[in-house]
DNA sequence: GAGTGGTCTAGACCACTCA
DNA sequence: GAGTGGTCTAGACCACTCC
């Protein structure tokens, strides 16, 4: 036996995208099917599978049942996009973090965001708004929205230390979410809190969150316009 | 046999979740080896490995040998993000599209897109301008450089007809490429382009592509600031 | 060394979809 | 109906990592 020679769904892979990168197998061209490819590999043909999954996965391959597998014709790749929490983000690039609390209040809510909600405007919640710093300068200014009725505990928080990012994170770790991504013109108060020129924009990430069909929370972080997001694929 | 009460990795994931979503394991918790769920469900063990491999690639779980499976901490969950050709994601939303070619020379490379590419500035590169509108507005401003010496194909194409974009996925894989968004204010050409008012931000997709070590192109594409970037998680 | 996840196999049956 | 991918099984061995 070749134990060493085993082939591992890694090359078959790896051999699969040399072939596409090599133009051997042109877009919207039809491969071999699962059990040809097995054949010439040497291998399982569940081995191909998981290759040919993965490839699916990275939208470089499109699959039917029966009609078999095919190049991409346009390879709409997904790129990843890493999420983590703002004081992660930052530790992460090895900036100091600071945090400060603005205001905290039950409010009532503004029509735009109850329409995004899914909820009737006026209804109270909890306004929490606040600020992060990297290395002393402003990095995101938070204004959020908290369905007291879905999580009843954020009244008892009061943020101050802990902020709602985090807080929500660790107590409601389970949730469907949306984010938007958009320039904006800074508002007065965005210029004023992150220490903007006048006329500057803003980068806005807007996130949903739901538990199940209810809504948590509704939150618009801006960033100064040197913040970048960034993805690899 | 109970072919019809068969597990599958879809329910054995579901139902982690559900046991993580309530709780019966908090994050960075330790729950039991694929033995022991395989037994608890009746299934083999690839079966939970299967599911298991899954939730650690949603960012749920982190999984290390000899160590074992934990609840992540803080799940820095990955957004996934497509990212389509323009034309695609403006025809996928039920717009009319539309695409002009604005100009196309072969022009020395300004300083600061050499530096992000590798090149000497001051590089020869095909430099092509255009412009992709939906339903009668423009939607995107499309500025590229392209490197001859990796894509000498492209000195052949005059991008009238198709866009820099869709020849390049069509003709040139690529190996890897990077994103980057950002606001920024508005240029006086991205202003008259876009047909923005004075002082309005543009939203900025930046690309770079290689193929293996070698440029392939960057694009900068600018948007309105009706522009929005969705993905959710 | 020992425990846990990572992967491969060979075979089987199912599910979807095209003709 | 038939072809192709989707999934599960039972068993095996490997690879990494903690002790």
């Amino acid at each position: 036996m070749s134990d060493a020679g085993r082939v591992s769904y890694r090359d078959i892979g790896a051999e699969l995208s040399r072939r596409i990168a090599d133009r051997i197998w042109a877009p919207g061209a039809l491969i071999p099917g699962e059990e040809a490819l097995a054949q010439e590999f040497g291998c399982a043909r569940a081995t191909v599978n998981r290759a040919l999954q993965q490839l699916a996965r990275d939208g470089i391959v499109e699959r039917k049942r029966k009609s078999g597998t095919r190049i991409a014709i346009s390879p709409v790749r997904e790129a990843r996009l890493a999420i983590p929490l703002v004081r992660q983000e930052i530790e992460g690039k090895g900036g100091a973090y600071r945090y400060a609390l603005l205001s905290r209040a039950v409010e009532p809510l503004p029509e735009g965001i109850a329409a995004r909600m899914g909820l009737t405007a006026a209804d109270p919640l909890l306004h929490v708004r606040a600020l992060h710093w990297a290395d002393g300068a402003p990095y995101q200014y938070e204004d959020r929205w908290i369905d007291l009725d879905t999580v009843p505990a954020a009244g008892e928080a009061d943020f101050s230390a802990v902020s709602p990012n985090e807080w929500l994170v660790s107590s409601e770790p389970f949730s469907r979410a949306e984010y938007v991504f958009r320039a904006a013109a800074a508002s007065e108060e965005e210029t004023a809190l992150l220490e903007l020129s006048p006329g500057q924009p803003v980068f806005l990430a807007e996130r949903l969150t739901w538990l199940l069909a209810r809504p948590i929370t509704f939150v618009r972080m801006a960033h100064p316009p040197s913040h970048r997001v960034v993805t690899r694929l």
